[in-house]
DNA sequence: CTGCAATTGAGACTCTGTCTCAACTAGTGC
DNA sequence: GCACTAGTTGAGACAGAGTCTCAATTGCAG
């Protein structure tokens, strides 16, 4: 993985037909984005950065993503959670997801089969799609093999009276 | 439609189920929320009540939307913003969305060929999928007959300086 | 090298959603 | 019907994600 370089001059290309400039803060990111791996939040960024000594605000990380969204280097996700996760986009890797709920685990698939039927129901609807998203939402196998020992003890933790948090 | 006195007893049984109270608030919710349709967030039903002059407060909202989540009365959406949206769920009305990136519209379908093919790959994947969430943007047909006449004037709007808000 | 439009950081701000706690009810049992 | 109590409510404080403002700074075209 010859760090990233190969994004930067793409995200270039993408800034100047914009007639925006690419700054030291802007190249940072984007290799910190793609050196590292996977689906991260906006703050985990910025914590990231941080760690690493290169200092950008929170409001330039929020800025650069939303450009980086918008050049199609970065795609932006729904895990399930209520804000953001974040993924870099090496070309023509689309996927979608399978969330575990109990552990919290990503799994990345894609199927050309389910793609095709997508664009299908489009056309029916005579709809221009432009990307979609689809979570599913489950147990994975792991946790599934976990939860079969009849575990039943810690199940009927009630946390807080009232009507929130029934049992966690 | 018999202003959801039905949905009202079922979510009795379920409050029942969990020690919990029907409240003259929850029902007054539920009734707006059976009565009405489509797709909406949480502080527009705040309002709606406001507006009826049924005085509850923004936490019971909270609080009365996730009860019926968790009862399977109501579903959360994301519809591609940054925040939840609910619809009222009847009797095995289980669908997706199209969302219209230029007007908002909301198109909902169902198909059974895709619901297939995704408990398919769970299947492969080892993965015991509990619900999932599709949303496919892009244009409706209303908007992209528009787009098509060469209505190029408009399109070169720069708002702000800046890195942000391109193009509006 | 210069000039200037684009960018940055700090922090205020907005919005969605959660939590706390004292006052208040639903509903069970008498 | 009446009382008791666990569950519920509202007000407002709080939290977290994301946006905006503006003065100071920087990329880069000429
Ligand atoms: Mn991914
Ligand atoms: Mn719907
Ligand atoms: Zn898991
Ligand atoms: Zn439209």
């Amino acid at each position: 993985m010859p760090t990233a370089e190969r994004e930067i001059s793409r995200f270039q290309v993408f800034l100047q037909q914009q007639g925006l400039k690419l700054t030291s803060e802007r190249s940072a990111l984007l290799r910190e984005i793609f050196e590292t791996h996977y689906h991260f939040e906006a703050d985990e960024l910025l914590f990231r950065m941080k760690e690493k000594n290169v200092k950008i605000s929170r409001a330039t990380i929020y800025r650069t993503l939303e450009l980086l969204v918008k050049s199609g280097l970065v795609r932006r996700v729904h895990l399930g959670e209520d804000h953001y996760h974040y993924e870099h986009v090496r070309r023509d890797s689309h996927h979608d997801h399978l969330i575990c709920t109990t552990c919290g685990a990503v799994i990345e698939f894609h199927d050309p089969v389910l793609e095709a039927r997508q664009l299908e129901i489009c056309a029916k609807k005579r709809f221009t799609a432009t990307f979609h998203n689809l979570q599913i939402l489950g147990v994975c196998d792991a946790c599934r093999r976990k939860g079969e020992q009849p575990d039943a003890p810690d199940r009927v933790k009630m946390i807080q009276v009232g009507a929130l948090n029934l049992r966690k």
